[in-house]
DNA sequence: TGCATCAACTTGTTCCAACAAGTTGAGCAA
DNA sequence: TTGCTCAACTTGTTGGAACAAGTTGATGCA
């Protein structure tokens, strides 16, 4: 009957007080001292369980201060209004939206030459190692780190966009410089999936261990020609990605946001 | 200089070495007792730096086998394409696509009635554990788990299609039986999020530590009223969700899937 | 009062040891 | 040849110990 490992007898019982509110939110866990008494466990038996549900996301450790249960707070994304013309571009899209929420919006940026990555290159139909211009956002909501955002152009649009390689923000916005230069964005592909960060992404991003990131891979097309790819990571812990299809003006008006 | 601790460094050189190449997926890592020799640290040590790389999904351990490094292989999903009257149904779809990639498809499916919990009474615009009928579907590929698929109806809905509550499967699809009964869906709210799986779905997935899931969230509309609430978990590791907003059409006759 | 120090907590890192349990191949017996 | 056993590998589990390092609050000095 008692065939569970000791290790995670003690992260199944933890669990399950997180999970059915006796350790809400915020709160701390008990010291590993303390669930070694309480399990009869070693020291070492009690941080495999521990680590299991750190690992599982749903607490988080910090040396001196103890574990405490994490809590959760996600920001909605609303990926599906198209952008164009009428809609502002992509970073203001992020300021409005953050501002609208009540918090604050906060970003670097920066402008670099970089040979395309093969998964770019692969949707800006160009050769993998070609030259693109990359234009970085990191992205913070009051100061915690929420995105990363690369966006890259293939050469032949920059000869025709010469902006694009400048450092420095371009004011009307991305969309509209480019149509303005014939280039009207039709319609984008996007593709979203999620894993593990890698230790740069977990730096940048400031997540620990048991936190995926939500990554969101945007191609843009000008009819048939791809001018864009964009690659924004997120904390998969603060953040959902929404999308609407077909008719949902009944419902809006129902539910305004 | 050396500031890193012992079991990072360890992971730090196998993760160079994967990414380098020296490892390709599907390889075997060294054992503990090599790692241990040639890192000149404890089995204890050299078990941290891997149940790191673990946990970040790079790699995988087996009893009595060894450590491997994990591959690849995902799987796409189109999901912005509408589901309507000439569409084949969801579970149909499924089929459809597994089948056109060359893989072999298998499911189990059950009926329940189901007080709502919270997340879909909300959108479902019920009481939360009001009682719903929910659709489970358990989805292989040949035969690895690939997803779980649960639809909650809400009660109201079922008395005007009651077939909805019966157990096995509705013929010619549950869109085109609610759309004979007056129910035509005209629109799709779609959320995705990412998250470590629970340990039930880590069972279900048979996924192991360092794998997330991909949350996907559809909630249907007749009207102003949603009149379905569809949770779907992914392998995070097999799996990306494809969105086509605009005008792609001179785009898909260049590349045809 | 204000500030520095330090004791007493916390988790982090690293070693050691022993046994359990899963896998594989060699080698022996029928 | 076939099939079984078992030794020799692998990782998994659990205990112990010691010290490092971060945090907090009490203590006592200026």
């Amino acid at each position: 009957m008692n065939k569970q490992p000791k290790y995670r007898q003690v992260a199944d019982a933890l669990r399950r007080e997180i999970d059915g509110g006796a350790l809400p939110p915020g709160s701390r866990l008990p010291s590993e001292s303390e669930l070694s008494a309480r399990f009869d466990a070693s020291r070492n038996t009690v941080r495999s369980g521990l680590s299991l549900l750190v690992s599982e996301g749903l607490i988080t450790s910090s040396q001196g201060l103890g574990y405490e249960v994490r809590s959760h707070e996600v920001f909605e994304l609303n990926a599906s209004q198209f952008e164009n013309l009428n809609f502002p571009q992509n970073g203001d899209a992020y300021s409005t939206d953050v501002t609208n929420a009540g918090r604050r919006p906060h970003q670097t940026f920066r402008v670099e030459m970089k040979p395309a990555p093969e998964d770019v290159a692969e949707r800006l139909t160009v050769e993998a190692g070609s030259t693109t211009v990359l234009r970085f956002c990191h992205r913070f909501v009051d100061d915690v780190p929420w995105s990363t955002q690369a966006t890259h152009y293939p050469a032949w649009l920059v000869e025709q966009a010469p902006r694009l390689a400048e450092p420095g923000d371009i004011a009307e916005g991305t969309t509209r410089y480019l149509a303005a230069h014939g280039i009207e964005q039709v319609g984008y592909f996007d593709e979203i999936s999620t894993r593990m960060p890698t230790p740069d992404e977990a730096r940048l991003l400031e997540v620990g261990a048991g936190v995926p990131v939500l990554l969101w891979m945007r191609t843009g097309y000008s009819g048939d020609r791809p001018i864009r790819c964009t690659i924004t990571t997120f904390r998969g812990d603060l953040n959902r990605m929404n999308y609407e299809i077909g008719d949902l003006s009944a419902r809006s008006e129902n539910e305004p946001q």
